[in-house]
RNA sequence: CCGGGCUUAGUAUGGGAA
């Protein structure tokens, strides 16, 4: 039976799909191919954009001598969900029951987290409190799945809810959790919950990793408390996390929002001093600081600069400064800068 | 009985719209 799949794969991989595939029906039926096999076939069909195949195998393992195993059925729903096929998903998933097996830990986390990301908040709920009863304490991972759902809803009350269901049930905050609280609490503009929040991290010693810095430097930035995000900063330097180009951006973004264009350029160019390397993002950020403070020809400059650390302009770029030009009526530049971006392999929005 | 494999969570940039 490994044999069988081992040449089946083969026969997939060599991209001989239509050759494998009527061998793979006979064999099912045949029952030389075990449910192991089975996984890796619809795994490497799904893998190469074969979705409706894998799910072919799946039905005919259904109906013969060997069942598919409760793995077949979570990468099903784990492959539909990104395909963005969220109610076959479900569907997987209570066919698993009907089938006379019980969704284990992954595939609830695994549908949670597809409605999670298709903004099917209750319905991710829903299926939290399965998951619940299934296991009586959820791990973190499946709390920062459902807080996240919140927070992307833009539900941050029921977040921090969810949040308080995880302390009170005992279940210990990891960093993802705290990250993606500060996430939520950033974007909602509660700076006063989110150093609530550091406090909490710091009392259960919970040692950030460099996203979770990043995300706090952000939550406090983009709120205008510059000086806190940069403690942070210096804090984490102190503790030996290296920061990265996404901190960096972050930091610029912060002081750009508050009109210190020069702030923001002195540390754009620390960091190159440093060896970061800025992308396009990074770019981005330094070149809007410099336009909400009208360095009209700085920002310009740095426009042109990009190429120095291969970067190329994208929507975004264009989009700020073609706004920039509008505002000082230079439609020679603007006709310059359409050339560019005729010229640049931009994707429009 | 032990071990292993496949499936699950969080970061940065513009404008417009609601």
């Amino acid at each position: 039976s490994l044999s069988y799949a081992c040449f089946l794969s083969l026969l997939l991989k060599i991209g001989q799909v239509d050759e494998a595939i009527p061998l793979a029906m006979k064999a099912i039926m045949k029952g030389s191919i075990d449910a192991n096999c089975g996984n890796i076939l619809i795994d490497s069909l799904a893998k190469r954009n074969r979705l409706d195949l894998s799910c072919k195998i799946f039905q005919r393992m259904r109906r013969g001598p060997c069942k598919p195993n409760l793995i077949a059925y979570n990468i099903l729903i784990n492959y539909l969900g990104e395909a963005r096929r969220v109610i076959q998903a479900c569907n997987i998933f209570h066919l698993m029951k009907r089938d006379g097996l019980k969704p284990d830990v992954t595939s609830h986390l695994s549908l949670i987290n597809i409605l999670r990301k298709n903004g099917k908040v209750s319905l991710a709920h829903e299926y939290f409190k399965e998951l619940k009863l299934l296991v009586g304490k959820p791990s973190a991972v499946a709390y920062a799945c459902l807080i996240d759902s919140y927070g992307r809803a833009g539900k941050e009350i029921q977040a921090l809810k969810i949040y308080d269901e995880m302390k009170e049930n005992e279940v210990h905050p990891d960093v993802v959790v705290y990250s993606t609280l500060f996430r939520i609490l950033g974007q909602a503009r509660n700076a006063i919950a989110a150093n609530r929040l550091l406090g909490e991290m710091r009392y259960k010693k919970c040692e950030p990793d460099l996203q979770t810095y990043n995300q706090m430097i952000d939550c406090f930035g983009r709120n205008g408390w510059i000086q806190k995000a940069f403690d942070i900063f210096g804090e984490m330097r102190r503790n030996g996390t290296c920061p990265d180009t996404v901190t960096y951006s972050i930091l610029i973004n912060s002081l750009g929002s508050k009109g210190e264009a020069l702030k923001a350029f002195e540390l754009f160019k620390e960091m190159v001093s440093e060896g970061f390397h800025p992308n396009v993002i990074t770019y981005n950020s330094m070149i809007k600081a410099l336009a909400r403070a009208n360095f009209y020809e700085q920002a310009f400059q740095l426009y042109e600069q990009m190429p120095i650390h291969e970067c190329q302009p994208d929507a975004i770029t264009f989009s700020i400064l073609l706004d920039m030009c509008t505002d000082h009526c230079d439609a020679k530049r603007s006709a310059r800068l359409f050339n560019d971006l005729k010229a640049a392999d931009v994707t429009p929005d």
